[in-house]
DNA sequence: TTCACTTCGAGAAAGCATTCACAAGCTCGG
DNA sequence: CCGAGCTTGTGAATGCTTTCTCGAAGTGAA
């Protein structure tokens, strides 16, 4: 019945995995106790095989005729995520964004807490945003050290977003998630995600302009 | 010399495409008057040869021996991106996130301009945002038609997400970008793109975890 | 003109990801 | 306990993307 053991997980799969997440958070809250890789494929926005496919990476979680126990399968995909602890961020820039994604209760939800926020300005300095005061950048590296900080967002312009990546991986930091529209360069043992926003918007009107759409058209129905 | 006639440009091409661009801008503020296919893939942080493969689905615009004529090749790029006009987008929702997209000076840069805001809430109707004035969703329809609105932005927390959503294709949106941390169904002739922070962060957790590193490692060097 | 050198374009190979299709395994009613 | 009916897990097939490789085409010096 295929080997549980250990397996490397592909790239596309880990990417999905947060999708399943909150799909069968769905399914917790209105009291499902199973569910069917038909179902989450629906909840989820991709096809059925995708779903039995990527799950099989885990193991063998489910149970033939009936399904995956909603319960369990959530334990186990938290725990592939890391999302039985915590991962206190810090996030560089205090701008309009920074204070946005401060201010923003609801992945604090989540074990993904930010703890720290840092800006170079000094009128920004000392400066209240939710319930974190904005530090100076120099003391980014003991901040790092004694908060068990493992995340830095980045959250200035584009600019600043190599030396701020060059000072988080200095303070220790090896998973950065960008949110300035730069590309930026790290040592090979440190993960890089980017949020970019007027990538999205191109992708968007390079196939507006075409009269096609992007991305597999699966998600379908809905009267409109 | 390769047929440059109409040729289907695959999806991992088109999302790197505004890399490039934005590379190209970069060049063109150095005053570079050409770039090789090295120095593209160094700046966009690809490999050279992708570069060159992903180039060649636009055209034949480069000179062997020497490389791409920077002018040149921003000006096709703009012209499939279809960022030689103008994409009117309108948000939904004026919270914490809606509020700094507004405020964003920076993607109106290139074509894409907010110019509606909308929210449910009666209390953040006929507030100031930047330069927009928050108004109530029933004008959304004639909003899209009068000011030619072409792009929806949904930042309205999830599980407003697909009432929105259906709202913005009735209103004749064919291009969605959703911030909510939801599935949405839309029609197939409706393209959806999604920026999902809780997704990438536990991206990074589930790599941080391993002590492995996301993507192709490929960006390098720095002293650190 | 010729030669050494550079760089693109694109076929072909290799590597991933998605989808198909079905045997295996489970439940439940009778 | 059996057989009908579901649904998983996974090899195999397909399709897409990346990478390799090298001929073709350009430059500039002599
Ligand atoms: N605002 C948005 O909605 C939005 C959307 C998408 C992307 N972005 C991107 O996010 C980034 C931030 O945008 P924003 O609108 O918040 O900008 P902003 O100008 O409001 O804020 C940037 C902040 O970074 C700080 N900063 C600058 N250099 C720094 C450095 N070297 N070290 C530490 N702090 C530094 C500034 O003092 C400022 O407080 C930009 O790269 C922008 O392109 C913003
Ligand atoms: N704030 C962030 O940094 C951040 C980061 C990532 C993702 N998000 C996501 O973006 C979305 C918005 O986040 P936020 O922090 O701005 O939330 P928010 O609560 O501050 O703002 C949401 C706004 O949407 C409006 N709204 C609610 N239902 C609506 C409806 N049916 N029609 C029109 N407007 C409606 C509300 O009145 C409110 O003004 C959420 O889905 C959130 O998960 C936010």
């Amino acid at each position: 019945m295929g080997h549980n053991g250990r397996r490397r997980i592909p790239e596309a799969t880990v990417a999905r995995l947060p999708l399943y997440y909150r799909s069968l958070i769905d399914c917790n809250e209105r009291d499902l106790a199973t569910v069917s890789s038909d179902q989450l494929a629906e909840l989820a926005g991709v096809n059925a095989a995708k779903v039995r496919k990527d799950l099989s990476y885990l193991g063998s979680y489910g149970t033939r005729g009936v399904g995956y126990d909603v319960e369990y399968l959530l334990h186990e995909i938290s725990r592939e995520l890391g999302l039985t602890q915590d991962w206190p961020c810090v996030i560089v820039g205090a701008g309009n964004l920074g204070a946005a994604l401060a201010n923003y209760r609801g992945f604090g939800a989540r074990g993904f807490r930010i703890v720290g926020l840092v800006d170079d300005a000094s009128d920004k300095v000392g400066q209240t945003v939710g319930e974190l005061t904005v530090e100076p950048m120099h003391t980014l590296a003991n901040m790092v050290n004694e908060r068990s900080i493992s995340i830095g967002i980045i959250a200035t312009p584009a600019s600043a977003a190599q030396p701020v990546a060059d000072a988080l991986i200095s303070a220790g930091i090896r998973s950065v998630l960008n949110f300035a529209p730069a590309v930026i360069s790290v040592p090979p043992n440190v993960s890089v995600r980017k949020v970019d926003l007027a990538t999205e918007l191109q992708i968007l009107s390079f196939y507006q302009l075409r009269g096609l759409t992007s991305g597999p058209a699966l998600v379908v129905d809905r009267p409109a």
